[in-house]
DNA sequence: AATGAATGAGGGTTCATTCAT
DNA sequence: GATGAATGAACCCTCATTCAT
């Protein structure tokens, strides 16, 4: 990649980060082109240079937070940590990427998500294996139900951290944390061994 | 009241009734004065006579939606059904107010919620005690760990609940509901004295 | 039709006017929106609210002009005039409508008219079955072939009228004037009866 | 000529051919700097080098394009065909220099065509000689009046040619190409000796 | 009280042209 | 000399809100 191949590459970097920052913060349709321009410190005519339109913009950014994502989760599960602790940093762990999301960028990244395109195959891809292997290794050791499908132990997963991310929940369940992954583990009925 | 009220307050209804179903159907963003007054057939003026803003317009039908929802979600708890029926009702029974609910709508109405302001004051006063009500039930019945906080099985429920609601996920877990509900109960460890 | 439908209906029709007026002068492309509220004393908005989009305002002039122009064409056909004087004068009278005809309005017209649209429905109820009528007002009185079809004649009418108003051309054939009238009548051989 | 300034004429040959090309598609208007560039394969910036500016561009395309046309046009007259033919090939082939040519580059060209600038200039040197030449001829060969000014003729030659070259009327009249060409030569009162 | 009409501000997008390498 | 990158200005269009009747 010669020099001006990365300079481009920077530029490109800048503008996404700048866009995902605003995301984040104010939503989608609430961010306009010019807000990013600003951020990013460029004319709007270069955004569209690089990205051609919003919408593609918006596809790009959340490739981008993916890949970011799946790094940091990549981290977590690799460690060598007991497996609860894994759990805990998961769903309550904001750090990972960012630590206000807000919502309207998640539901629109989910609509993605399920429309069958790139950030689907990207997540199936790179992220889901790390789950399927987070559960075997918790099946063996004993903290998973071996009867319990992974499908359901993904989606509640995902719940819980997605649910948890939102700027306007996370310091409601903050004093929860105990008794959240209590129920994730032992259920409402509670552990009946203790 | 009289006729002039009454007629009054009819036209106030149609209109939150117009706007809540287009909300509910696109967001909020997304909807414009305009359609509301087309929707409700009357004219934007009126709309600004009645509400002065769309904000404020929002913020009338958030409180608008709740009423509903509570009286539905009356129905569920004091009707004659076992503790886990009236809980999966609760989590997955879509149709008590609407069946496809627009994130962003949700979104929103959370935020106000969060605000403390009179959509908290009516959500606090009018469903908490009902939700108590249920878990108290609950823990009586031996369905609930009667050392879980109250708040943690709120939360939970809540998150289940909405999650589920959101029209992209509800299609995909439907498979799972029974997987689930026994996590719900009895947590990933499973329940060991089956 | 009320005061409200009658102050509608004249602020549309300056509005087409002015843009009739825009779109002769300089062309479709080259007349913004803005330019055209500027001519007609309104805001932007207000064409928009009238008329949609640029190409609904476009088609609407379009027709605007047609119904225009087919009052002074029928003017002309109906007049106590030998066949020659008429036909001199729809090929030649600028006047009709406006002095001075853009070149790209008439391309854009006949486009519309060319793919069988309402504009063409239009012209054909209305401008077609005149032109008919007089032309089979040349045969009887000897002035026009009785082999030619009406569709040639027509054909060459409509080129030597369009070709006529353009801006560019009006000024170099003004000279021309019997020579060319002698061409319609008697073709490049030539009057041989004289 | 050097092969320095051989390739840079090369070059230049080449974005004309491309941008007459697009002209001739899509008008002038809608064609912008960047898809000439794409599609000479050069960067629109070289363009510039070349050009100074579209509007020098555009006048340098004319250019090219009429002396183009000037060839084709030289090798009707010069052919040994009977003159009605001749006429008939100038007035309905398309094929010589573009199939289908866009309305809206004739327009452009006729405008700077009677700006009183070099295009004129080299029409009037090139083409206009031939065309004097050819209508002597047919009027040697009695196929032309001799009272007619050659402007006259002129004119009408230049109407029906350009006229039938639009792309919306050529198929429109294929099949009156026999009266079309009766009117021409007899005009509409028609041939009397027949 | 209710309405149709009107608007200023802003959104996404395109383009001829210039800058910097 | 040639290029990719960058830009200011403009365009079409939308919307919450206000004006005038």
């Amino acid at each position: 990649m010669d020099g001006f191949q990365r300079r481009r590459e920077l530029k490109k970097r800048n503008i996404l980060e700048a866009a995902l920052a605003l995301f984040m913060k104010h939503g989608i349709q609430k961010v306009s082109i010019v807000e990013i321009a600003k951020e990013a410190n460029v004319s709007q005519v270069t955004i569209y240079n690089y990205f051609e339109s919003k919408h593609k913009l918006i596809h790009e950014v959340f490739i981008f937070y993916i890949n970011k994502a799946v790094v940091d989760f990549e981290n977590i599960i690799e460690a060598k940590l007991p497996f609860p602790e894994k759990i805990k940093k998961i769903i309550f762990n904001k750090k990972e990427v960012a630590s206000q999301i807000h919502e309207e960028f998640y539901h629109y990244m989910m609509k993605e998500y399920t429309e069958g395109n790139e950030i689907e195959k990207l997540y199936n891809e790179k992220a889901i294996p790390y789950f399927i292997k987070l559960f075997e290794e918790g099946k063996e050791q004993g903290y998973v139900d071996p009867n319990l499908s992974n499908e359901a132990i993904l989606f509640y997963v995902h719940m819980l951290k997605e649910y948890i991310q939102k700027e306007e929940v996370y310091q409601k369940i903050l004093p929860l944390t105990e008794d959240i992954t209590n129920i994730f583990f032992y259920g409402v009925v509670g552990n009946k061994e203790v």
